[in-house]
DNA sequence: AGAAGAACCTGGTAGC
DNA sequence: TGCTACCAGGTTCTTC
């Protein structure tokens, strides 16, 4: 057990999830709108691109693009171009996105590297979870990646009826179907414990099995959980400043997610931590029923 | 059709 | 010290 709690903690803070990609969101766009990609690098057969446009085709595409804003769709951030066009990038589990000055190195594992006047936009992802999709004026809406995905949990289209109608047929276990972003679009392995956690249900129990009040519970908390994060910018970022010993201020706040063997905040008992849809899952067996 | 599991990938760690 | 095996994560693909 050591192990993975080793493992864990290295890793923890490397998982973009819906407030870490917003943080990421405003920090960039306040930086990068109306700025022009003078000079522009893609690593060669990077796994990113996933055959979707060759490395050569892109960096031909991104010179002398003008940001004109950048969006957010679940966990992936999207710079919309002067042209029309867009510039969609999934983060996956290692990936980071953030400005350097333009006479630094790019870290290892690079992917992207947009130059602007006085600064570079790098993109760099280890373990190439990660996505970038170059989309065509008006072809936004024909990307799967992106029509696939549930609501948006903190717009007003995320109403609980709307909610009860995505779980009501599937009979997965809940975290399985909150990991999957049909139901809701954004929340990764974190946000879907504590929100299980907040609203005292278990993340094995079947979402079609969930009550009124449950759902009610969910939906809520679902919101809540992420609105606090976004409030803190996230577990895994502070200012905007990639620094690997740190971590953003949502880390310290986080009551289930991590936490094994630990004491139930609401109850004393022993938190568990069990497999469910291939990932990590803590709960309290006696307030999570 | 929907659920479950495998595959993708790399760096850190344990164990030898 | 250096090697091998293992495993975390999000999404897509394959199988049942």
């Amino acid at each position: 057990m050591l192990i993975f709690q080793t493992r864990w903690q290295n890793w923890k803070k490397l998982m973009p999830e819906l407030p870490e990609v917003e943080t990421i969101r405003c920090a960039l766009l306040s930086k990068l709108k109306g700025k022009v990609i003078i000079k522009a690098s893609v690593k060669n057969g990077s796994r990113l691109l996933r055959d979707t446009v060759s490395a050569a085709t892109l960096k031909k595409k991104l010179i002398k693009q003008r940001i004109k804003d950048i969006k957010r769709r679940g966990k992936y951030l999207i710079l919309e171009f002067s042209s029309g066009d867009f510039l969609v990038v999934h983060l996956g589990m290692t990936g980071v996105i953030y400005t350097i000055d333009n006479d630094q190195a790019s870290p290892t594992h690079t992917h992207l590297r947009a130059e602007f006047k006085g600064f570079s936009l790098v993109l760099s992802d280890p373990r190439t979870f990660g996505r970038l999709f170059y989309v065509k004026k008006d072809g936004l809406n024909n990307l799967p990646a992106l029509n696939k995905l549930g609501p948006e949990p903190l717009e007003k289209e995320f109403t609980r009826q709307i909610f009860r109608e995505n779980l009501k047929n599937r009979k997965a276990p809940i975290k399985a179907v909150l990991l999957d972003q049909k139901a809701v679009s954004g929340l990764g392995n974190i946000y879907c414990d504590e929100a299980l956690f907040r609203s005292a249900i278990h993340p094995l129990k079947k979402a079609c099995d969930l009550s009124v009040h449950e759902i009610k519970k969910l939906h809520q908390e679902v919101r809540a959980v992420l609105k606090e994060s976004i409030a803190c910018q996230g577990c895994t970022i502070r200012d905007y400043q990639w620094d690997q010993g740190k971590s953003g201020g949502f880390a310290k706040k986080l009551r289930i997610y991590g936490k094994e063997d630990k004491t139930c905040l609401t109850c004393h008992s022993k938190i568990l931590r069990s497999t469910v849809a291939g990932r990590s899952t803590f709960y309290c067996p006696n307030c999570q029923k």
